[in-house]
RNA sequence: GGGGGCAUAGCUCAGCUGGGAGAGCACCUGCCUUACAAGCAGGGGGUCAUAGGUUCGAUCCCUGUUGCCCCUACCA
């Protein structure tokens, strides 16, 4: 037996009514009647009545996870849905851009489980390679303070795999705080066996193929990880810096100097040449001419090369191929030699001469004071330059010429680019395509080594006799060219995404080719935001592309960022990330959930603000109270089928299935549009707007009557829609939902298992939803005039109502709910208003005019401003529909739907302008008297 | 240099296929009305950045301008 509600009749009164409701085994919903005996809680332990997550969300998520409903079986009878969850690295927390991510992947996750799919949503870690190895670094020395050489490679992989097998399921015990409806029982680690087997069968297959090489290159180096860097994982700055602007003297002694600008000075002593435009009519004769590294006794010769721009810096450019990647280029066309004067520390070498070991930037400092004092130093320049950084740590990448593994990206690329153009991979947003485009039209070769430990291992052995490099699974018994038993595995590992690149497939058991893989490949939709396009995306297409011959997703969703109600990206560094668990805390899962998926748009990024999760949560809350409602009014009711409620609709019924028929429809077209912002925004609207402020406030006078079928009907459409509510709500909500469905009479199962709610179209309520919006009118006319009039709630008024035709008919056949919803204790009708009472205050809607006498409260002033607005708005009107018409083009081009629609409008708004002139003549005579 | 985004109410943002400018929060007025004060009812507030163009009709489509933001790139 559990509490579900207490009904506390004042915030600071007392309670009176303490109903807890069973549910019993048949799924029929009965209550202990409150006895006398009750016991009424202290008004410190009352259980507010109030929406309270902590009650149920952690029960939920364990109830759903031993069902096993979040398990994705392979049935042919059904159609796959399937979703691999971008994996968040064992070294992460739970941030808001996992929960913005995730969530959204479990709305469509549950959506499409609903609607019959076997869906399937894949979860796992990412091993992290830099990541953790700088974590598990950090830990041993803190601990025992050795470094990782001190404990050797095995050692140090054995600690790793410790601190994985500790930290690493952190992450995924805090995605279950979100509602997330994955499949546990098919978690994946980047690292795992399965994703080792593919890795390594992807190498070999791109290696014999040629599409992987070893390379000596210049590649980004991280002189504090230790390591390369691919293209991507390097940012560019601009920073402040300087230009020196350096002399160099002949070496003929003659006299003769070239200056060439440079922001990097330390670099000069690895200068193999001077490069001027060929056109460059400055210098042509000192072309093949040689000048001296200044402070150095090395001679380097003038070339021609296209590379410089003669209308930057002097023209002339220092070439240093192994200190800078244009240089490279310029020296592998000109076949120059490559010297280094920075080491893999980021410390001169011995070309540097007496600057040998120090710092690059102290050696800059040095140098750049000598260069001065020997005269050589012309002069400098401030200039923003643009500057690459490590994306870890933040280190100028410094580029150095090293023997690397690389992957030729072009042959990949292509394929990659095909599949985006020819449909078969459609981003959502349209936009993200160029990005997508754009970056692989301009790729280049991937270095994919990494110096570390923490990774998959390079699966290429090399003979420790004669040297010979054999690319395979196991090192090889014998040397296939000296037959040496001799081998030696690469040290490196490789780059952490080029295992992330295939798990869209090794999660479903490629290289082997597994069930899973035959029935839920390739996937449907991969979420992600776009600031991993290019690390991630685009490498899964290609990888695919190549393993599989297919794209492994359909869509790409893509997100933007959440950033702190400044508008500023959440960071570790600035502290103003906000803790999605805590919000969970303060306000439940499903608020932070639906606040992340409304008023967002798809790809914009989106600021996180307490109030929108505030209103969240008073969404959640009012659900939960009208739920209570419902649940309350139907526990002591008769239960009546289907044949007979349906016998007995009243126009309100009628009129709140059409809506929710209707609202069905959109939600389902907008989910299938991605448009989830637009789905969650219609079922709040319906919820709060129609189904509470209208449907129940309509209803209430029907269950307070008599027992009774008309009473018994209302029960059954308030628990029928409340029950098409919820289905359309789970996916964003899914734990408050669930538990409400829990309570509900006659519910099987739950509700996640639920069947999601399909469009009717032959329901036909149009004469039903147009009597309703007139009352609506009706009602709000009301409300507005005693608002106005300043008549108190418990002031008992009458009205009369004076129409004609078929307003009149059908506010009379609903009189009712008029008299309910205005507060309107009697009304009278009249086809005219010679009869009616003179001392009134009156409001004029589509086809009627109402009057409300009010004696001693009447405010004609306030009416006459009232009126005199409604007027200047109805002339507005009715001044730009008649512009509209009176437009020959209008008429003749514009669809004859809108051409009849504008015409019903002028009418109507033409008679209420009339209707308000008049009465505004009556109350300006009044005033005057 | 190349590419993309944004500019709508005091704030944060929607506005999906061109046809009467919306929400949440904030603000003002009145209400503890037997589901909900995390609530109810009523109200104020916008030249849709700017200049043109297309159209019968533009917040929406096209072009230019201005102002912010992001991505990308090898400017010595």
């Amino acid at each position: 037996m559990s509490v579900y509600a207490v009904n506390v009749r004042n915030k600071g009164g007392t309670a009176d009514n303490i109903r807890p409701l069973i549910k019993i085994k048949d799924g029929f919903l009965f209550a202990e009647k409150p006895s006398k005996n009750t016991r009424r809680p202290k008004m410190e332990k009352q259980l507010a009545k109030t929406y309270d997550p902590k009650q149920f969300e952690e029960r939920i998520y364990e109830t759903w996870e031993k069902s096993g409903c979040f398990k994705a079986e392979i049935d042919p009878n059904k159609k796959p849905f399937t979703i691999v969850m971008p994996p968040p690295n064992i070294t992460g927390q739970l941030h808001m851009g996992h929960a913005l991510d995730q969530t959204l992947q479990d709305v469509l996750i549950r959506w499409k489980r609903m609607q019959g799919y076997s869906a399937l949503w894949l979860p796992g870690t990412d091993h992290a390679s830099i990541a953790t190895e700088v974590k598990v670094v950090d830990k041993i020395r803190e601990e025992e303070g050795k470094t990782k050489e001190d404990l050797g490679r095995e050692e140090f992989l054995k600690r790793a795999w410790d601190w994985k097998r500790v930290y690493g399921g952190r992450i995924t015990e805090q995605v279950r705080k979100l509602g997330n409806s994955c499949d546990w029982d098919r978690e994946r680690f980047t690292m795992d066996e399965g994703c080792n087997k593919a890795v390594t069968q992807f190498f070999i297959d791109l290696y014999n193929e040629g599409l992987i090489y070893r390379g000596n290159r210049l590649i980004n180096w991280c002189p504090s990880c230790k390591t390369t860097l691919s293209d991507a994982e390097v940012e560019h700055e601009d920073k402040q810096g300087k230009y020196y602007y350096v002399r160099y003297d002949a070496a003929d002694g003659s006299g003769d100097s070239m200056v060439v600008a440079t922001s990097r000075p330390e670099t000069i002593f690895a200068d193999v040449a001077i490069a001027v435009n060929p056109e460059d009519e400055r210098y042509a004769d000192r072309v093949g001419k040689e000048f001296v590294i200044p402070t150095t006794d090395r001679k380097i010769k003038v070339i021609t090369d296209p590379y410089p721009d003669m209308t930057k810096g002097t023209g002339a450019v220092k070439i240093t191929p192994a200190h800078d990647f244009n240089d490279f280029e310029v020296g592998e066309r000109n076949g120059l030699e490559v010297i280094c004067c920075i080491d893999f520390d980021g410390r001169m070498t011995e070309l540097a001469g007496k600057y040998q070991g120090l710092d690059r930037y102290d050696c800059r400092k040095q140098f750049v004071k000598e260069l001065e004092e020997t005269g050589h130093l012309v002069k400098t320049e401030d200039m923003t330059i643009p500057v690459g950084g490590c994306y870890r740590c933040g280190t100028v990448i410094e580029p150095m010429l090293s023997d690397q593994w690389f992957v030729k990206m072009e042959p990949l690329a292509k394929k990659a680019i095909e599949v985006a153009q020819n449909g078969e991979l459609i981003h959502v947003p349209e936009r993200f395509e160029k990005i997508y485009l754009h970056w692989l039209e301009n790729i280049k070769d991937w270095c994919i080594s990494r110096q570390h430990w923490w990774g998959h291992r390079i699966p290429a052995y090399y003979c420790q006799d004669c040297g010979e490099l054999v690319v395979a699974k196991e090192a090889p018994h014998t040397c296939p060219k000296c037959g040496s038993t001799n081998f030696k595995q690469d040290e490196d590992v490789l780059d952490t995404w080029f295992s992330s690149g295939l798990w869209p497939y090794s999660t479903l058991g490629w290289p082997e080719e597994t069930e899973d893989l035959k029935y839920f490949y390739p996937t449907d939709v991969l979420v992600t935001g776009y600031d991993i396009i290019f690390f991630w995306v685009v490498r899964m297409v290609f990888s695919a592309l190549y393993s599989t011959s297919e794209s492994p997703f359909k869509y790409v969703y893509v997100h933007g960022l959440v950033r702190d109600a400044q508008g500023r990206k959440m960071s570790k560094s600035l502290g103003n990330g906000i803790d999605p668990l805590e919000m969970i805390d303060l306000y439940g899962a499903d608020a932070l959930r639906f606040m992340l998926m409304t008023g967002i748009t798809p790809g914009n990024d989106m600021r996180f603000q307490t109030e929108k999760i505030e209103s969240a949560r008073n969404f959640a809350n009012k659900l939960w109270n009208a739920s209570r409602f419902v649940l309350m009014n139907a526990e002591d009711s008769q239960m009546i089928s289907e044949e007979e409620a349906m016998k007995n609709l009243r126009d309100e019924d009628k009129w709140i299935l059409a809506r929710i028929n209707e609202v069905t429809k959109e939600v389902t077209a907008n989910l299938d549009k991605f448009e989830l912002s637009f789905a969650g925004q219609k079922v709040y609207d319906f919820i709060w707007n129609e189904y509470c402020d209208w449907y129940i406030e309509i209803v209430k006078g029907r269950l307070y009557g008599e027992d009774g079928v008309d009473r018994n009907t209302a029960i059954f459409v308030l628990i029928k829609v409340l029950k098409d509510m919820l289905k359309l709500l789970h996916p964003f909500m899914p734990f408050i939902t669930e538990e409400i469905w829990g309570y509900l009479p006659e519910t099987e199962g739950m509700l996640i298992s639920a069947q999601w709610p399909e469009y009717d179209e032959n329901l036909d309520y149009s004469e039903s939803v147009e009597k309703i919006e007139l009352v609506m009118e009706a009602v709000r006319s009301i409300r507005n005039i005693r608002a106005e009039a300043g008549a108190l709630p418990s002031r008992k008024l009458n009205a009369i109502i004076v129409a004609e035709g078929k307003a009149a008919d059908m506010l009379s056949s609903d009189e009712r709910y008029i008299k309910n919803l205005a507060n309107i204790t009697s009304i009278t009708f009249a086809a005219d208003k010679s009869q009616a009472p003179q001392d009134v205050m009156s409001g004029v809607i589509t086809g009627a005019e109402i009057l409300i006498p009010l004696d001693d409260l009447l405010d004609y002033e306030a009416e006459l401003e009232r009126l005199e607005k409604e007027k200047e708005r109805l002339i507005k009107e009715v001044k730009r529909i008649d512009g509209k018409l009176s437009n020959e083009g209008f008429v003749k081009k514009a669809p004859e739907k809108v051409v009849n629609e504008e015409k019903a409008k002028l009418a109507n708004y033409n008679d209420m302008l009339e209707k308000v002139t008049a009465r505004l003549e009556q109350v300006k005579g009044k005033l005057s008297k």
